[in-house]
RNA sequence: GCGACGGUCGUCCAGUUUGGUCUAGGACAUCAGAUUGCCAAUCUGGUAACCCGGGUUCAAAUCCCGGCCGUCGCACCA
């Protein structure tokens, strides 16, 4: 049973896990999505996960930026001049072309990156270019750039809101690197918000305009790509590789020795991110890293795996995987006439470090989770059940009195009280017992606790497993240890 | 951004063709009470919606214009 777009969104809408942003509005625009109470939970949590197993398991560096930051960043970053499209309207139909593809495909005529508007326009015009829609007339090109500007102070100075988290992370590296007595390679680590004026977003978390990322910049020596002690760990890791047709299923080691990845460090990267993906609950069996052809890679890439997972709508990229040499230190370097060597302690050589990023869409990783983990039982009339792992799960248990008599109520109330502090718990008397369950599992709680009568006598409660419905007794001195066993804490 | 189609309780839908008991109906969900007491039970009662703005008209959920949002296709996607 595989879940589809629909199914997800509905669960989202109803059961509070994110709805459109100002909705009462009818001027909201498209794009931005908040995360309800369910969804709160769930990110922060998918979050504490990337720390423990990227961020911790790897010895990182974590740190929070500014989301606003000045022009001279996004100059030096090259977002300013690579950032945008040239973009040409028809003035009959309206319909607009990325003038320079569109140049190339009619012409076979090469268009520069950095070509001026009205260069852009002569061409058009040399070659009288036309509307393929209507045959209408182009009229001026323009160029689009995906970043919100903003206006700081009251003369309104020209800055930027971030349009990925990295930037923070290079601009801060000297410092953080300095004063944390990095060494090589160091991993830089952010969680943030980023923003993007996407032409068209859609399909609710997947393109949005204003977006959670989790990034991970590995800053590294050029020369030493494959010193990398810590990839035995994860030599027999199962890679697969992909070049948009046909996937490769390889381990870590094979991969470098088939030459399918460059280097010791990449490969390991790869692996952690595959191991993190599995604890998500997503099936990996259901993702690829895909390789990119050199014109899908972004303009700072040289090697360029995006990991992608299968979904009812498709192919979903979830974490760009980018070598972006220097490309960005140079450019702040460059920029700000700041120097970013630093001493590489093995060789005793000074170098500009290269950087291998994990560029993490936090929000549309929150979907896959959603729909991988979207389950229809049809042994139980239908009922859904959101396969959740514990430790992702917005509500860990469920406390339910089997009745509100007898002081059953008053005990479990008092069970809920003792946990509540150590977990998410969710206390709910009203209804049948199977409504109450049933409500649980379809937001994915694991756990259900129910106190009877049995319970007003040996202060034992019964603990219900969310996938196969199953009840052991247990006593409730041994709950809080129980549940923190099944966060996997010691 | 272009085109096609659409937008009614939390969700899904009926009602729009032909403007008039629509004071907007149902199902599911939800809340309260009763009953039951371990898997969406039953009964009773309740909350809750015509995307926004303008126009036509005695009268607009219904017709017209504009905007916004959504789905799909094209284009875009660091």
């Amino acid at each position: 049973m595989v879940a589809n777009y629909d199914e997800v969104m509905k669960l989202a809408l109803e059961r509070g896990f994110y709805f459109p942003s100002c909705e009462i509005y009818s001027d909201a625009p498209a794009g931005f999505w908040e995360y309800g109470p369910r969804g709160v939970n769930m990110k922060n949590k998918f979050i504490e996960l990337w720390r423990r197993e990227l961020v911790r398991r790897d010895g990182m560096l974590e740190i929070d930026g500014c989301q606003i930051m000045s022009k001279s960043v996004f100059v030096a970053s090259g977002h300013i001049g690579n950032f945008t499209d040239p973009v040409v309207k028809c003035t009959k139909c309206g319909s607009s072309f990325r003038a320079d593809r569109y140049i190339t495909e009619k012409t076979g005529e090469n268009v520069l990156e950095r070509m001026a508007e009205q260069e852009i326009k002569a061409l058009m015009k040399k070659h009288n270019l036309r509307c393929p829609n209507c045959n209408g007339e182009f009229g001026e090109v323009s160029k689009f750039n995906m970043m919100f500007s903003v206006g700081i102070g009251p003369a309104a100075e020209e800055a930027y809101l971030r349009p990925e988290t990295c930037q923070t992370i290079f601009v801060d590296f000297a410092r953080v690197f300095k004063t944390m007595r990095g060494r090589l390679p160091l991993g830089i680590a952010q969680v943030g918000k980023s923003f993007r004026n996407e032409i068209a977003p859609r399909q609710s978390l997947l393109r949005l305009r204003e977006f959670y990322q989790a990034e991970i910049e590995v800053f590294c020596n050029p020369d030493r790509l494959n010193e990398m002690p810590e990839f035995k760990e994860v030599k027999n890791t199962i890679l697969r590789l992909s070049d948009g047709s046909s996937i490769i299923e390889v381990t870590a080691e094979e991969a470098i020795s088939k030459g399918l990845t460059p280097n010791k460090l990449i490969t390991y990267y790869l692996a952690l991110l595959v191991e993190f993906y599995d604890k998500t609950g997503i099936d990996v069996k259901r993702s690829r890293f895909r390789n990119l052809s050199v014109d899908e890679k972004a303009f700072y890439a040289s090697v360029a795996f995006d990991f992608e997972v299968e979904t009812s709508i498709g192919w979903l990229e979830l974490v760009a995987c980018n070598y972006r040499s220097d490309y960005d230190l140079k450019g702040h370097a460059i920029t700000s006439k700041q120097n970013f060597e630093v001493l590489d302690s093995a060789t005793q050589s000074k170098v500009l470090p290269h950087v291998f990023e994990l560029s993490m869409g936090i929000d549309r990783s929150i979907y896959a989770i959603l729909e991988h983990c979207y389950y229809e039982d049809k042994q139980h009339d239908d009922r859904v059940v959101l396969r959740l792992k514990p430790y992702l799960a917005p509500i860990l248990v469920g406390i339910l009195p089997l009745m509100t008599k007898d002081g059953l109520d008053q005990k479990a109330r008092q069970i809920n009280s003792e946990l509540k502090y150590d977990f998410e718990t969710f206390y709910d008397e009203s209804g049948s017992i199977g409504r109450r369950y049933r409500r649980l599992e379809e937001i994915g709680t694991p756990f259900a606790v129910t106190v009877d009568k049995t319970t007003m006598q040996d202060d034992t409660v019964t603990i219900r497993y969310r996938d196969t419905m199953q009840q052991e007794r247990i006593n409730i001195s041994d709950l809080n240890q129980y549940l923190h066993k099944a966060l996997g804490r010691r």
